[in-house]
DNA sequence: CTGAACTGAGCAAACGGTTGCACCGAAGGA
DNA sequence: TCCTTCGGTGCAACCGTTTGCTCAGTTCAG
């Protein structure tokens, strides 16, 4: 069968614990013994068994990423591959591996949490979601487990997380758009279940605010966040007999769409209506026009959730952290009126 | 701490190995004794801990999930998290777990995969890859362990793999297309270290022969697969003077940068030139023009995949076995020509 | 009435590591 | 020379389950 590290103790006259200690690196066994270790090692193709050892260590160096998605849209969305990429890059670097899960329904998180959690198959969990009072984020905390949330949670200060600044992020689109002289400024997207929507609405607001623009109520429309409903939300909201002169979509997918309806209607963009989305998905730049985007760094988001949770599983729940991603505004011709 | 076996054993006045049999539902146990064990397993908040349950039964219930990209591109691609949902759907129903892995560079490959297998960890592995002599496989066929590729890979017949017909695939849109009236058909985007390329690349070559088409191999550019050069490539095809009256690129995300190109440079689509692109790509359909595409079912191809790794995590590695995932022409504007 | 066949459950040895503690020989100080 | 100190290693318990055997008690056929 496989080699084991007594077969090593073996092979080298140590015992076992010795072999333990020197591939563990530690300063207790001389450099002689760990060199003639490693070398029957090699000989022998050793691979130490991770499953023993982490029932030895209880601790295993998995994280397990969740997928808070209401809908199996979310895998789909071009930031997801992002995030996991991030996260994986970190990691890979840290020795930690990665389980995935999804969460298809809500009725079943529960049980994948608990999948996650009590079998002792992750040392901690990140959480993708910025849905409003998600119960896996309460239920976390209540059973003291390591987990950072991906996307700021409503109960900011008690739990870890990671995020852009959205009210930020929403304040600056707003504000270029002002800026190109739009005046009603349609707002699509707004998913009450999602804080990411309802922060880049507020921002949205601040923004006409500061510029001593009317807010119309009219103007915001709520529609599904990922899912590519822009061509309705625009057509619904044109046969109001509203005509906008800027449109932000909170996601570029629904940006496409609002795009697409405007064609149809033979509205031409930038110049009769600008349209802005949100999340610079890798299509934004090649779209007719190239879209106006905020590039959410989602790379990032996934690196530094996995660099707080790795500080959570340490510390043994002391303080929560925080951090915050820089956001940066893509221009490009979709909002470039003449 | 948490609670264990032995803490439900003494609680239910049975040995340990009562209480795991009744957990495995062995017939040993009877009808009253499981009902007693269980009942206090609920009580007792239990949860087994599958670390040690991996270590007794060799075997985790995990499997692997190793992405071949040459780039970091790949996991970018659409069809990424497609796959894996599929994958993912049907391990969750399987009671699998799935750990991914990211690959960067080739120099890693090796390490990675030896992670992934000699440690115990997984039961299986899938590999997401189309590429030509990949080495990893040698090496997995080498060490006897299961896996299964979802792309065809070059030696077919020595492994287990789920893939598209991509022949086919190529054949039916060359087709297509010259159906539309098409006769310089330009195939952009082989990248002969993918076996996709070259595999749509023949059905493009057999599609022409049939319609007694001349091949001009001048028609044919390579350019990397994933990677969204669409625009030089077409760029440099057209500063060589030549004007094609379709373009099929190997992926919709060259598509895209195709029609940027052309749309440019003052050419209409399809009605100057019709353009069709690979692997139907959310985007697609909300392009302007609407892309014509196929969609190659990635979703399948993930969960068809899992289904065939299970059958040879089972059966001791006794045939290979394949499958072929149907896919669909999807006809878009971009290529009806008026 | 006795031995065989069953049923239901327990013992204890794995599974492959880790780690607190004991131990031993050599070096150093008194 | 004797006692301490310390570097280097081994012993054995432990991590939480699984599973091949054994075994006690019943049932039943001969």
């Amino acid at each position: 069968m496989r080699v084991t590290i007594n077969d090593i103790a073996k092979a080298a006259n140590v015992s076992p614990a010795t072999v333990s200690r020197a591939i563990a690196d530690s300063p207790r066994i001389s450099k002689a013994t760990k060199k003639k270790i490693f070398k029957i090692m090699e000989e022998m193709n050793y691979y130490p068994n991770v499953i023993a050892r982490s029932l030895a260590r209880k601790s295993t160096n998995i994280i397990g990423i969740l997928v808070m998605g209401t809908t199996e849209k979310a895998f789909q969305h071009p930031f997801f591959p992002e995030i996991l990429r991030g996260v994986a890059s970190v990691a890979y670097k840290n020795k930690y591996k990665i389980l995935i899960s999804s969460v298809t329904n809500m009725d079943e998180q529960r049980e994948i949490v608990d999948d996650l959690t009590q079998s002792g198959i992750t040392d901690g969990i990140l959480l993708l979601s910025s849905g409003v009072k998600d119960p896996s984020i309460t239920y976390l905390k209540e059973i003291q487990f390591p987990f950072v949330v991906v996307g700021r949670p409503d109960n900011e200060n008690e739990v870890n997380w990671v995020d852009n600044d959205n009210i930020s992020v929403g304040y600056k689109m707003t504000q270029h758009l002002i800026e190109m002289g739009c005046t009603e400024i349609a707002f699509l997207g707004v998913d009450r279940k999602f804080i990411v929507t309802l922060d880049r609405l507020k921002g949205y607001k601040m923004a006409l605010q500061d510029n001593n623009i009317a807010l119309n109520e009219d103007l915001i429309v709520e529609g599904k966040f990922v899912d590519d409903t822009g061509y309705e939300l625009m057509k619904n909201l044109m046969e109001k007999g509203i005509v906008p002169s800027g449109v932000i979509a909170c996601d570029d997918l629904l940006a496409f769409g609002v795009i697409k309806y405007l064609n149809e209607k033979g509205l031409k963009v930038p110049d009769d209506v600008a349209v802005a989305g949100f999340n610079n998905v890798p299509l934004s730049s090649y779209f007719t026009p190239p879209l106006t985007s905020v590039d959410i760094n989602a790379f990032s988001l996934g690196a530094k959730g996995f660099e707080l949770l790795m500080a959570c599983m340490k510390s043994e729940y002391k303080s929560f952290n925080r951090a915050i991603i820089p956001t940066q505004l893509i221009i490009r011709e979709s909002t470039l009126k003449k």
